[in-house]
DNA sequence: GAGTATACGACCATTATTGTCGGCGTTCAA
DNA sequence: TTGAACGCCGACAATAATGGTCGTATACTC
């Protein structure tokens, strides 16, 4: 429940494999999965997307791959999700062009769209570096959650 | 993605209702589906759930129905999603106790814990009481997301 | 030109969600 | 006391989303 796909979840890893992987000029998607044990052509499918939206830069050809196309601490774990799930959105209307079958009667919609913008700044606020350096991480998320509840007591 | 299923959807917006209408001593599930225009058998598994978790009572017979089990501002929006969908994992290994099939290798497990616990806190943050009183709500959630952000800035 | 890699779309398999059905126990009021 | 209105529960079918595969085209290196 509220879980990402196994699509977002082997593109942040190819992320921080890339990231913990500077050195490395380009790396290939076999080799990324051979890694993990995930599907190959899966994980093409997921790393071709994060190309299209300017993520990474492919290079094809022999020696080929891919690599960050910025530093690893300006990614953010929410670019990463919306660029392979599609926009976020915690309700179950699917889209916001056409709304969902209960529409006119829903009267959830419009708050839970801010707790949306909620779990979305959170998102927004984890990089692919944070990946890497968990105790930053940690510690970060550890914070968010205080002032939440802080926030939520002070009301 | 990412997003929380219609019977949550639904729970959620049957406990508005019942906030809003504290003056009726039980309503029955088929008053709220009809309402609404949602499936009335599928509402009813949902409140049976909720109130299995304590979150409600139920009374059966004629002019029987559902009522709060205690006031709406002490019910989280977490309560009653865990309780209809079951606990909250962003990861993709969807059981605690069996871990999914890349465990072993898997590396962005713990640090998205940690994401997992803060949208978990926001969710913990906001009560029926602020789906009844969206004033309450936007500002709160605004708040967290402004520190958040803040959060992020300062690291 | 051979080999290796990305790019892309179509497609099927698997799983999760959504919704329905039928039977049973409880309450209440005519 | 009888029946309608209701909650309770498990099983199941319909549907949708996800996960994964295949085939083919294209780009690049050597
Ligand atoms: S879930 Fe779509 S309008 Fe409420
Ligand atoms: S998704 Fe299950 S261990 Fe990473």
């Amino acid at each position: 429940m509220l879980r990402l796909t196994k699509k977002a979840d082997y593109g942040l890893m190819a992320l921080k494999y890339l990231a913990e992987h500077p050195e490395v000029v380009s790396v290939s998607a076999k080799d990324i999965a051979d890694t993990y044990r995930i599907p190959p052509q899966l994980l093409a499918k997921v790393l071709q997307r994060l190309t299209k939206v300017g993520l990474l830069r492919s290079h094809a050809g022999m020696n080929g791959g891919y690599a960050l196309s910025k530093p690893a601490g300006t990614i953010s774990a929410f670019e990463v999700i919306h660029a392979i799930d599609g926009p976020l959105f915690i309700t179950s209307c699917t889209k916001g062009s056409k709304g969902c079958d209960l529409e006119p009667s829903c009267t959830v919609k419009e708050p839970l769209a801010r707790v949306n913008e909620s779990i979305a700044g959170v998102l927004r606020s984890i990089s692919i570096y944070d990946l890497v350096d968990h105790e930053t991480a940690a510690q970060r998320a550890a914070d968010a959650s205080q002032l939440i509840s802080l926030t939520s007591l002070t009301q």
